[in-house]
Formats: C-alpha cells, sequence, structure tokens
RNA sequence: GGACCCGUGGUGUAGCGGCCCAACAUGCCAGCCUGUCACGCUGGAGAUCGCCGGUUCGAAUCCGGUCGGGUCCGCCA
C-alpha cells in the first residue's frame, strides 16, 4: 500500500512526507542520520534525506536488534528503517520540522552505508565553512540544506521557464559545444581537433550566431537554457561556463521583444518565488544617456537609487574657487554629486575610504562635503569653498542634517561612472534596499559603438548584428564618407542600437537586441567596425551566407540564469546556486581539474608545451 | 597583469615576539542514561600553527618568497 509511486524496497515515504494523518500505518524510510540522540534504552534518530526529517524511536525494550543496530549508528550513515507510524507522545511534538507531529517506532532497522565523520557539519545549515572545503567536498556541501534548497529553487527557476516559453509557441534547439569561434569579445575556449589536426573547435561564448540561422531556418520562436564558456577571469559574478536563458524571435521589433520576455520573468518570478514582491510592472524603462546621466549607471537598482546631481549651474555667474572644479567644468568635464542618507557623521576614516575607493573606480579624487545633525557642514576643500560655498552646494543637492554629500569632478563617463559605484556601495552598505523586494528596470538606445583608439575603429557596444535605431540609420557613415577612413568623429558615435538590458536589483541580467537583417545596413555596420569583406566572411560567414536566403527581421535576449537564480536565493555569488563551480583560478577544487594532459592525449593531437614566457612548460604525464 | 584580505586540532575561532610542545566552542572516541530533538552527565584522544627561507638568545606571532582560497581593478556584456 505505498502511497507514493516512487516507493521502492527501500522506503515508502521520503522523509518530509509523514505527517498525523498517517499514524497507525507502516512504514519504511531510507536516508542519512541527521543526529543520534542515544538515551540507553531509547534511541532517537533524525532520518533526513533532502525532503525532510523524521524522528525514529527505537526502544531496546520493542525492538532488541534494532535497537544494536542504532548504537552502532553514526551521523551521516545511510539506514533503511521500518515501523510503525505513530503521534508523538503529547507534549513532544517538534513544532519545527514538518513532521513533527509523529515518529516512527521502528521494528527493524539496517545500515546500507556506513560513513566517515564528514568534514564539516552537515546537519547545521547556520555554521559557516571556509569555501574551498565546501568546494572540495561539494557532495556533502549540497547534502547540507541551503546549497539544497537553492538547487531546488534553480531547478523550479528553470522548469517555469521551460514552461512559459512552450505555453507560447518557444521552440527548445539545442546547439552544439564544439564550434567555430563566435566573436563575442571575450577569449574562446579551445578545443584541439583529433580528425583534422592543427584545427580547433571554440565553444560558444553564447549560441549567438547559431541563432540567428534558426531564424533564417524559419524557427520563429526559439528558445535554450544555453551553456556558455568565457575564458575570462573570474569574480563572484563570473564563472568560465555558465547558463543562459537564450531566446530570439521573428518578425518582432524591441516592444514585442521586450514585452514577451517581459511577461515571461513576471510570470516566472512569480512561480518562483511567490513571496518577493516585484518594485514596478510594467518594468521602469530608461535609456542608455537617461541612466547614465541619473544614476550613473545602466544598470541601476532602483530600490534605493541615489541620483546624480549635477552641480555645474552653481558656478554660471562666478568660478566655484575650488581649481579642481573650474578647470573640469572648464574642460567639458563635469562636476556631480550624490546624497549618501544619514552618514553625515562619518569618520575621516571613513571617508578616506570612501576617497581611496573612489580612485580606485579611477576618479582623480572625492569631494566631501558632511552635515551634522545641526546642520553644520564639513568637508575636505571648505576652505576654498567657503562656507556660503558649501552650503549652496548642500542645498542645490537637496541633503539633509546628519547626510553626506559626495562630489566628483571628471570626465562625464567617469563622473558618472565613479558616482554610480559609489552609490551603489553605499546603499548595500547603508541597507538602503529591501532585500526582499525584487526590481527590474529596461535600458535602452544604447549606443551602437564605441571608438577605440588602439585599433582606430569603432567596436559594436554589444552584439556585432544589433540594429541601429530606424531614425538613426543615416548616422551608420563616417565624417567624409569614406568607410575605409574611421574617425572618433564619426556621425557614427552618435548611433544608437536597438539594443536593450534588463537590469534586476543593480545587476545586469540580461541584454539583447533587434539584429540587422539587410544586407546593406550591416555591410556599412561592419565596415564601421572595421572589418574587410575577408574578415566578415572568415567571422560571420554562415550567418552572411544564409541572409542572403531570406532573413526575416528578428531579434532575441540572453539572460543570465545564474544571476537570476543568484538573486532570487539572496546571494551575491553565482557560485552558491551553481553545483560544482570553479574557483577564482578556473580550478575544480574537487575533480581537480585542470590537470596536465597524458602524453598519448598530446601525441594524437600533434600537440606539445612549449611554456609561456617567464613560465617553463609543463610536461605531460606518462 | 595588478592591489588587498585570509590560511592555527575534524570544523569555526582566540592567541599576534618569551607566560603557548597553543586556548575556547563544537565535532570525534569510550562509559552511563527510556521521551530526546543543538539531549544530558563523566572521562579521553586530537594541531608544532599552509609550505620554504630569513631576522632574533627565542617566532604561530616579525620579514621575504611560495602555494591555496577570497574580494576588487584591469579584463569580461
Amino acid at each position: 500500500m505505498p502511497i507514493d509511486p516512487l516507493a521502492t524496497p527501500y522506503r515508502t515515504h521520503t522523509c518530509g512526507a509523514l505527517r498525523a494523518s498517517d499514524a497507525g500505518t507502516t512504514a519504511r524510510l531510507s536516508g542519512w542520520v541527521n543526529r543520534r540522540r542515544d538515551q540507553g534504552g531509547l534511541i532517537f534518530l533524525d532520518l533526513r534525506d533532502r525532503h525532510g526529517i523524521t524522528q525514529v524511536v527505537i526502544d531496546r525494550a520493542d525492538a532488541p536488534d534494532a535497537h544494536d543496530t542504532a548504537s552502532r549508528v553514526r551521523n551521516e550513515y545511510v539506514i533503511t528503517v521500518e515501523g510503525t507510524v505513530a503521534r508523538r507522545i503529547a507534549g513532544t511534538e517538534n513544532a519545527k520540522i514538518a513532521t513533527g507531529a509523529i515518529e516512527l517506532q521502528t521494528r527493524s532497522a539496517t545500515i546500507l552505508s556506513e560513513a566517515k565523520t564528514p568534514p564539516f557539519y552537515i546537519n547545521d545549515p547556520d555554521a559557516t565553512v571556509d569555501e574551498a572545503l565546501r568546494l572540495r567536498y561539494r557532495y556533502l556541501d549540497i547534502r547540507r540544506e541551503p546549497m539544497a534548497s537553492r538547487l531546488l529553487l534553480r531547478s523550479r527557476l528553470v522548469q517555469a521557464i521551460r514552461e512559459i516559453h512552450h505555453d507560447h509557441g518557444f521552440v527548445e534547439v539545442e546547439t552544439p559545444n564544439l564550434i567555430k569561434s563566435t566573436p563575442e569579445g571575450a577569449r574562446d575556449f579551445i578545443v584541439p581537433s583529433r580528425l583534422q589536426p592543427g584545427s580547433v573547435y571554440a565553444l560558444p561564448q553564447s549560441p549567438q550566431q547559431l541563432k540567428q540561422l534558426l531564424m533564417v531556418a524559419g524557427i520563429d520562436r526559439y528558445f535554450q537554457i544555453a551553456r556558455c564558456f568565457r575564458d575570462e577571469d573570474l569574480r563572484g559574478d563570473r564563472q568560465p561556463e555558465f547558463t543562459q536563458l537564450d531566446l530570439e524571435m521573428s518578425f518582432v521589433d524591441e516592444d514585442a521583444v521586450m514585452a514577451f520576455v517581459e511577461h515571461m520573468v513576471i510570470e516566472v518570478c512569480r512561480r518562483t518565488t511567490p513571496e518577493r514582491p516585484i518594485q514596478e510592472e510594467p518594468f521602469p524603462r530608461f535609456t542608455y544617456d537617461e541612466a547614465i546621466e541619473r544614476f550613473g549607471s545602466d544598470k541601476p537598482d532602483l530600490r534605493f537609487a541615489m541620483e546624480l546631481v549635477d552641480l555645474a549651474s552653481l558656478w554660471t555667474a562666478a568660478p566655484s574657487g575650488f581649481r579642481v572644479f573650474d578647470e573640469t567644468l572648464a574642460s567639458e568635464g563635469r562636476v556631480m554629486a550624490i546624497v549618501a542618507p544619514g552618514l553625515g557623521g562619518a569618520s575621516r576614516k571613513e571617508l578616506d575610504e570612501l576617497t581611496e575607493r573612489a580612485k580606485r573606480f579611477g576618479a582623480k579624487g572625492l569631494v566631501w562635503l558632511a552635515i551634522d545633525d545641526t546642520g553644520a557642514v564639513r568637508s575636505s576643500i571648505l576652505k576654498f569653498l567657503g562656507d556660503a560655498g558649501a552650503e549652496r552646494i548642500v542645498a542645490h543637492t537637496g541633503a539633509s542634517p546628519g547626510d553626506l554629500v559626495l562630489v566628483i569632478a571628471d570626465a562625464p563617463d567617469v563622473t558618472a561612472d565613479v558616482l554610480g559605484r559609489l552609490g551603489d556601495e553605499l546603499g548595500s552598505r547603508l541597507g538602503l534596499a529591501d532585500p526582499n523586494v525584487l526590481s527590474f528596470c529596461w535600458i535602452n538606445r544604447f549606443p551602437m559603438y564605441k571608438w577605440d583608439a588602439e585599433h582606430e575603429r569603432w567596436d559594436a557596444t554589444h552584439n556585432p548584428f544589433s540594429g541601429v535605431l530606424a531614425e538613426d540609420e543615416e548616422l551608420l557613415t563616417t565624417i567624409d564618407g569614406d568607410p575605409s577612413r574611421l574617425s572618433p568623429k564619426d556621425p557614427a558615435g552618435r548611433a544608437r542600437a536597438m539594443q536593450y538590458d534588463i537590469a534586476l536589483n543593480g545587476w545586469e541580467l540580461g541584454g539583447g537586441s533587434v539584429r540587422i537583417h539587410r544586407r546593406d545596413l550591416l555591410a556599412r555596420s561592419f565596415a564601421l567596425q572595421g572589418q574587410t569583406d575577408e574578415g566578415m566572411k572568415e567571422k560571420f560567414g554562415a550567418v552572411l551566407e544564409a541572409f542572403e536566403y531570406g532573413p526575416p527581421p528578428h531579434g532575441g535576449i540572453a539572460l543570465g540564469i545564474d544571476r537570476w537564480a543568484a538573486l532570487l536565493s539572496h546571494q551575491t555569488n553565482i557560485r552558491e546556486v551553481m553545483a560544482f563551480p570553479k574557483t577564482q583560478s578556473g580550478g575544480d577544487l574537487m575533480l581537480e581539474a585542470p590537470s596536465p594532459p597524458e602524453e598519448t592525449q598530446f601525441a594524437e593531437l600533434g600537440l606539445r608545451f612549449v611554456g609561456l614566457p617567464g613560465r617553463p612548460a609543463p610536461q605531460p604525464v606518462e
């Protein structure tokens, strides 16, 4: 009479299943021993699997053999127990666990596996454990509740994504992992070919070109949970392999893609974390210029966003008296401020730290004005501004007593960027953001290109296939009309792309664009990017050829699943939502990857190590 | 490529020039205990302080290097 269709000789129920209504029935459970409480003649075992914990009681008087087994059991042993489900004696129920109303009164107990004492506490979800140790014994870390529940959340996230896409007529298509390099700006991982010695595959940085080919193929709504690979330095939010929700749609404009994605994202969050409110629907939209101007960021955290205040208007009539400000303004720089609420009492040391931080972010310095509770202003440059000058700044920013005003004077992009980053940091340090709220926003109309001074050409800021706004089409040209003579003054620098990013709580969650499908525009865009016809063919041959066979207008987006899962799990580190992540140096501490290849593997590929400058060649192993 | 932080019994921490062949908690082992649920009680084992070198009469403690981990800048969309 198993209740669970997954019942097996090992178990009729999971360790989280039994309730008071099951009292009187016979049940068999298998799991890990979470804890043993040996009272002498009476032993309590907390039996754990990923579904929950059930208390098992073994009474020497009732089941001497089982009692003998239970007395030999240790934490993390795997056992099977069979007995009667019974309501606990009144007053001994445990409200902390779902099965706390009952216990299993055991008739028989069998040890399935013994276990060494684990290297860290598996039964204490709050125990802090060195991350390197967790990674080395990841299978034990995942046995712990916090990791297990995050992987579960991630699984539900992906499940919801799949369901919603299928419900909307999307086709899930797998694309290969051994492909030709699809330049996205990052370094490729390379896989040498044995059958074609001397040639290599590249692992996809994203399925970008393949999904565009699927559009030409008529798969008008495509999606994939795609593994992507980028050989760049790691961060808390960047791993060498990561997962994207990749999607592409035909016969769409920007609004259509954004509308679907927004609907999908809301629905996914609703199904996955219904308890977390979404701050604003529809998601606020900002143009790139507006986002930078207002927040100094193209992924503002709108839960608290400190808006930038332009101070230039204070000194149109007379100079500020502080030479850095005046010279910055005279040389087309900007002087802008943010207000950090409640930090007016910051110590000199804290302010110095902020200054250091600002310099690290690329500013030349930081000016601060700290307002105490009485309204008196301290400032690093009070002697230049004078009391009146300082108070004008404070008044202009709208700061109140007890606040701290931070001012950056620099080139426009530096000023905005540094203040944006300082704001983010202060926001999290001051706890201004409601940790429970999900705050999405869209940023669009990104500049098409960024001038690459080193190579003297225009670089696509996102995808080289990103389309240009219709109204900016004629800007895709050079200043003197000669596509081979590029200059930072080209009108192309002002062209804006049909490019949109979606941000969540200050993180870039994803980005996409409506692509260029017209050959003439594509040729012009590529020319600006300094691509020769041959270079284009070499890199994008398949897409360019396909585009000669009737490409539909199309656009799409890619969202970072790891980041999404991390944010939904209240984590700032994507390793916490990946089963087997790598360390900052790209190593897997459990598998001990990477490792030197075997000599025969190298021989078959016709490879040998020659080493790197300053580093000797490691030798393959026999 | 660079800056910074961390590395002490199984785990998490304390100690930061002699009082330390290292302390505390927890875990582990043994014994006792029939209503516990972070069970309790009694007893016990367990680290030469990541590694190498140096300074010093003396180093876990200071210095240099190195390895491992992390945060950040560069890089990366």
